[in-house]
DNA sequence: ATGAAAGCGCTAACAT
DNA sequence: ATGTTAGCGCTTTCAT
């Protein structure tokens, strides 16, 4: 499958490399008429312009490399489409590269995107410690959404206000053994916990967390151990919808119900909180707003490379739906 | 941010750039003593390949190419697991490019695999019309799954089967009125009905089906419309999960239990499929699996380029959860 | 408006 | 085992 090159198309068209590049690139100093015969052989011969070699003989300003943490989160599937709208959509070249649940994939991911030498990272969930992200914030500027890592731009919701918000909303409804089931311990990932310790302290109310992983199915036995107990909780704050989902498989296990027997909060507002019949009360973290001020801070780090970097956050809402309500009472 | 080069590295070192170079394919011909060296100074000046040049230079059998059609549903992330688990993991390059729900990026997404030279593309769940197919396979080798595209290997699930065996199951629970929920009419996915049609057929049962999207909140509104008839039907198949669960919001709507007055039965068995304590019934499509197999595929197709095009179906498990039973009385 | 020529950072064939 | 050299298909001055 030998493919058509700029040569071919200079050649049938009776011209010299450089127009037809100029053409193909929207630039200036082409004659129409030429342009437009360019045009018409590139057709015929359907030509596809070489993005690699251009990328090569261009010294930059053209491709973005996006990470995006896990597919199975739709999440990022909500930042990505935010993204994609605050880029312009077809404008740019963008390099995806996508991670793990865990974590294990961010460094391979993030390395194709260096190597593929993107002018720019766009990156969505990063598990890494900050630590292991210093080297590549020295090469290649990057703005982190969804986690805030030193040395990058940043766009980020607010998650201590965010933690304390559904804390509280419990606290408010009436709730005392209200169970934190949190992400794995990470940087960048603490501030939910700080939010939830926070609001319980100034209710004075005793904490209690429980070490959980971003997979429901753990989720569910890492609750499950606690829900069967007589004195179990009240109410569990996830730390995400999909670790929600986790403890609603679990007191269904246990036969308890939600809300009546067991309070449910989540975090995100990710697809996974809007069941059929069953709407989780969570946090929302306006993934889509997120993408999109990710893309206007990369388009502007592009455009000011040397400017102090900057970190954008947003307010979390509070969405108040069905899985919440006073215990006990099954009042809301 | 000016990157390091392999000829910076050589420099350093003090060998040739064709040393490097081999050094860092893990090519034989660079003594051990060598080997080391160029590595220890590549890690000293954080030096990372230029995959661009490389790929450049070598021409091909380095990348591979990746469409997936949507984010938002995660059948795709399933596919894109098995996908790179077949292929090897750490081995080739991926590039990845993603479509949209209504298919309007297609063309674009597979204009920036073609443009970045891919060896091969694996796409799962093209939209495109078959005849807008013909242009890729003639440049690039196809590996379609998901979907079948004449001129390319295609790696499905038997769909035919499956609307049957789906339909079977509901006509056997005694179900007369049976809606089909379509998809939008588009090549390569038209079996579906099909088979749903032959088993109301052979059932001498009257078909009826209503077009919708692949969009929940349209299948909503498409299935709602007949849901407050009095001549309602009793059961209804959707064409994947998603509308499966806009059917169920509808059925909330409208006061209808599922399954005692409204038996739901999806396709797909994504993630949409596993709601706590609701469990739909659906089509397993085996999603990972056809990944893996599309990860085959490919990997023969770039050993044997001149091999006849290959075709390799699996079957679908209808797997019978919580969301159908009889007509009426409600009993499985 | 158009063309000629020098790279971009690699790989690959050929020398040594 | 190691070095030299010629491209890969573009973009980008610089001429004309």
């Amino acid at each position: 499958m030998k493919s058509v090159t700029m040569e071919d198309v200079a050649r049938a068209a009776g011209v010299s490399r450089a127009l037809v590049s100029l053409a193909y690139r929207n630039a200036p100093g082409v004659s129409v008429k030429t342009r437009e015969r360019i045009f018409r052989t590139g057709r015929e011969l359907n030509y596809q312009p070489n993005r690699i070699a251009a990328s090569l003989a261009s010294k930059s300003q053209t491709s973005i490399g996006v990470f995006l943490s896990d597919l199975h989160n739709d999440l990022f599937a909500d930042i990505f489409d935010g993204l994609r709208q605050g880029l312009g959509d077809e404008s740019r070249h963008l390099v995806l590269a996508v991670g793990s649940i865990d974590g294990q994939r961010d460094n391979a991911a993030l390395d194709t995107l260096v190597q593929s030498r993107v002018d720019l990272i766009v990156a969505a969930g990063l598990l890494l410690a900050d630590h292991d992200l210093a080297t590549y914030t020295s090469t290649t500027p990057l703005v982190s959404t969804a986690r805030v890592v030193p040395g990058a731009d940043n766009v980020f919701t607010n998650n201590l206000s965010g933690a304390r918000q559904a804390t509280e909303h419990l606290i408010g409804l009436g709730h005392q053994r209200i169970v934190f089931l949190a992400n794995p311990r990470s940087d960048g990932y603490l501030e939910r916990g700080m939010g939830y310790r926070q609001a319980m302290g100034e209710a004075g109310l005793e904490t209690w967390e429980i070490a959980s992983s971003y997979a429901r199915h753990e989720a569910e036995a890492d609750i499950g151990a606690v829900l069967r107990s007589s004195h179990r909780p009240t109410a569990v704050f996830a730390h995400n919808d999909r670790s929600a989902l986790g403890v609603l498989d679990a007191a269904r296990h246990y036969g308890l119900s939600v809300p009546e027997d067991l309070s449910v909060v989540g975090y995100d507002n990710s697809s996974a909180s809007r069941l059929p019949g069953l709407e989780l009360t969570t946090v929302d973290i306006h993934a889509r707003q997120l993408g999109e001020l990710s893309a206007h801070a990369a388009l502007t780090r592009l455009a000011e490379p040397t400017d102090a970097l900057q970190s954008i956050s947003i307010d979390p809402t509070l969405l108040v739906r069905g899985t919440s309500s006073h215990p006990a009472t099954g009042r809301k």
